[in-house]
DNA sequence: CCAAAAGCAAGAGCAGTGCTCTCTAAATGT
DNA sequence: ACATTTAGAGAGCACTGCTCTTGCTTTTGG
């Protein structure tokens, strides 16, 4: 579904009958994601300010807004960019990553690992505070904010398929779950078309989150000024770490 | 010396003169608190107004800069209480928990889980976006902000020694450090007084960003509107398999 | 082909922000 | 008792998001 729904999307923006009006609205839409991007890269975001954008523009700044409406669009604008611009490079690099799950899992991380740090603000942008008690709508940011966690649950999948059922259940003991937590994994599964178990996809969000929040960590300064000269190696071994808890040592 | 600072300025505080101006002043202070607290429970940080502390005050904007010398420094001061109020109640779970390190990291996380849901605008002011690029000065927060990962620390140390050697290299291989990870770690154990190896603190640290990231995502809604309803569920099983990373299972 | 409609940009302006400056009055220290 | 420090008021600057009105240009429909 979601996928059906990007590939509609950019064929209509494709096929569109390019007037010499509407493309030139399509340069500036695209210039002002450029600008929003330049503007977070250097001052993070929370200083995103239209009129800035306006001024990068050379227009004055109530001219923006014929472009975009609030200030809470642009921000969503710059979201949607963010989550699918980390989904490309995650794909990209499990498109080069071996077979192994946990070869694939930490193609995954180092990944995302690279694209944080490449793009703090950006990352804070998408897994830090909404700005100002702004929520994204969820329509229009879930769709790229999926396609990651989509990729490791599958990952896991294949990892409780590989590994044999005997094996599994070996080092992973069965979690214990609610029924509305199961009919909550099981919604979201059919969601993603995945086919999964119930321990495998606890494991897989409960990873996910934890790879968020090492990630979260090391970008933010969270573990202190001099962790970041050995941030990478520190998050190397953590990943190897979370790859423990989700395919088992 | 961290301690000791504070221990210094608590007792410094403590028997000031109590002159009625200084008094006062005090009042003020804590007035000033308690208004950033609740204007940050129904806004959200980045609303943080140092006007509208002024209107809660009766005075006229200009003469909260008496008091705080600018809206970072009344950031700084949130931070500061968030963090102290955070570990309080983890302190405190962990006085009444028993004495098994699963049991004990079980309780930091449940009260570290219970705060942030209680307080979210907090959590997010402790674990969130930096707002405005502004970053805490290190040696005011971190007092109060290693205090709960000290104790993780400590418990982390605490399994290793209770497991005894064979059984702990059992369950968990040694992960591989370069030296000068190892130096970090070795550095930090000390100024923390923890007795632990790498491997014991190499989890905890991780187990301590993952517990984190797990929080944030349910706190800021990124696993989806559905997953807020059975949240705490989530979280305890999530805990669970996090505990199984840092003890063993 | 030409008028009507739609779209783009400018400019003025409002309410809000952080912060600085000057000024008055009161409390304080000597 | 007098000089000094201090709390607070008030005006003001530069900035923000956003709205409304006003010209001008491009597109479109009859």
């Amino acid at each position: 579904m979601w996928n059906n729904g990007a590939m509609t999307a950019e064929a209509t923006t494709t096929r569109t009958p390019a007037t010499p009006r509407a493309e030139a609205r399509e340069r500036t839409m695209r210039r002002i994601v450029e600008l929003g991007n330049a503007q977070l890269a250097e001052c993070g975001p929370g200083a995103l300010s239209v009129r800035e954008i306006a001024r990068g523009l050379g227009m004055v700044s109530s001219a923006v807004y014929r472009y975009v409406s609030c200030r809470d669009e642009l921000l969503t604008l710059l979201i949607v960019d963010a989550y699918g611009d980390l989904a490309d490079a995650v794909d990209e690099a499990l498109a080069e990553a071996g077979q192994g799950p946990r070869d694939r899992f930490l193609a995954l991380a180092t990944a995302m690992t690279r694209w944080a740090i490449a793009h703090p603000e950006r990352w804070t942008l998408l897994y830090g505070t909404p700005v100002r008690g702004y929520d994204a709508p969820a329509e229009s940011t879930n769709v790229g904010g999926t396609r990651v966690i989509a990729r490791l649950l599958a990952i896991a999948a294949d990892a409780q398929g590989g590994t044999g059922k005997a094996g599994a259940a070996g080092v992973r003991p069965a979690v214990r779950v609610t029924p509305a937590v199961e009919a909550l994994l099981e919604r979201h599964l059919a969601e993603f078309a995945v086919d999964s178990d119930v321990d495998s996809s606890l494991r897989a969000v409960t990873v996910w989150s934890g790879l968020v929040g090492i990630i979260s960590a090391h970008v933010f300064g969270q573990l202190g000024a001099d962790a970041v000269a050995v941030g990478e190696q520190i998050l190397e071994i953590q990943g190897e770490l979370l790859a423990d808890l989700l395919i088992g040592s």
